[in-house]
DNA sequence: CTCCGTGATGTCAGTGACTGTCATCAGTGT
DNA sequence: ACACTGATGACAGTCACTGACATCACGGAG
């Protein structure tokens, strides 16, 4: 065993989201979860960057799954299915603990400061895949306007998801974010198909 | 006369402008900025949410443009055809000084918290123009991925725009942004086509 | 003409996020 | 034994932002 109790990171992020979760963002002080956690403030900001991070450092394996998705893709993927299957794979992965999503989704939703950090952290995702994109050929503008597509298909299927209720996800298998992900993206084909001839 | 110097607000704007383009956002204190407007760093604050906020003031004269352009747009246009039309107005306002608007971005780009607050505003333009596609009648989720899908071609449109010489902007017209919003909603178009058949 | 309300500003004290710096001290290898 | 490392504490400092109260030209009511 080491000098300090194990996992300090762990335990800083616990403190945070259930104070959160207790008093809102804003009222919860940096000092406060130190101290639920058993450390100090400047122990914080040595784990975190910020006291938003907190909530976001799950987003490097996110971003390295979606990458990695994409390059594997075979060739004769078009750029749209190559981000399609990767943000079912990201839903896929929300699915496996629903509530837990829905908890920290309601505190992110609850506070100005948060969402702006959930819209960086979703334009991160689109430039890694425009990147990923970019690496296996696609040419631009085609790889960033994939990219940011899809995101946009997903924000707009994840609200739908979030907002569903929680138990009608388990039954039929209808309201699983990775199918309503493919449904938005089928649905905005169908949206931009019926745009006027020029 | 009033009893102070007129347009204090104005004052500030630029003083905050010509101080963020010299030293950097980060290197620049509220207070700076005051005293170079002959303010002090409370009335500042009198004036703009934040410190970020003086870059951004601009914007709800962008939104009830956007929503207006769509609520007007004839009931025969696609979801996509307002959006569309929306958004070339809005590149056209940008079209209107774009040395000034290349100022402006260099100075958002330098700074994540800036282009952290730039997505907060394009997020907000996304959610009126939803908001404005359901009041004429268009249904969830379309409302929803037309609004979205459509700053997503918008962002492309812009970062190809603001990154191209300036120079070659006044003479063809062929890289007008309202021309370059158009092309990608196009090519975006182009590209959900060529998704794999389920 | 005088008095009073109003609105934009100044002043000041305070909170809290975040940073730089140095001290501490268990464990680890030599 | 001894130096070295790495995670932490302690502490002072900066700066964004807020609340409370004072000031004072202006414009209108009397």
């Amino acid at each position: 065993m080491g000098r300090w109790e194990p996992n300090a990171r762990g335990r800083l992020a616990e403190a945070a989201l259930k104070l959160y979760a207790e008093q809102g963002f804003d009222r919860t002080t940096v000092t406060e979860i130190a101290e639920a956690a058993g450390l100090t403030e400047r122990t914080f900001f040595r784990h975190f960057a910020d006291k938003r991070e907190v909530l976001f450092y799950g987003t490097e394996m996110a971003l390295t799954m979606l990458t990695h998705t994409i390059a594997e893709a075979p060739a004769s993927a078009s750029p749209m299915d190559a981000v399609g299957a990767a943000l079912e794979s990201f839903g896929a992965f929300f699915q496996e603990d629903p509530e837990r999503v829905r908890r920290r989704d309601a505190i992110v939703s609850a506070s100005t400061e948060l969402r702006e950090r959930e819209l960086v952290k979703l334009d991160a995702f689109a430039s890694a895949m425009a990147d990923a994109l970019r690496e296996r050929g696609t040419p631009e503008p085609a790889a960033g306007l994939a990219a940011e597509a899809g995101i946009a298909a997903f924000k707009v299927a994840y609200a739908h998801w979030v907002a569903a209720e929680p138990g009608k996800t388990d039954r039929t298998g209808e309201q699983q974010l990775p199918q309503l992900v493919r449904k938005a993206l089928t649905e905005l084909q169908e949206i931009l198909a019926n745009r006027a001839p020029a």
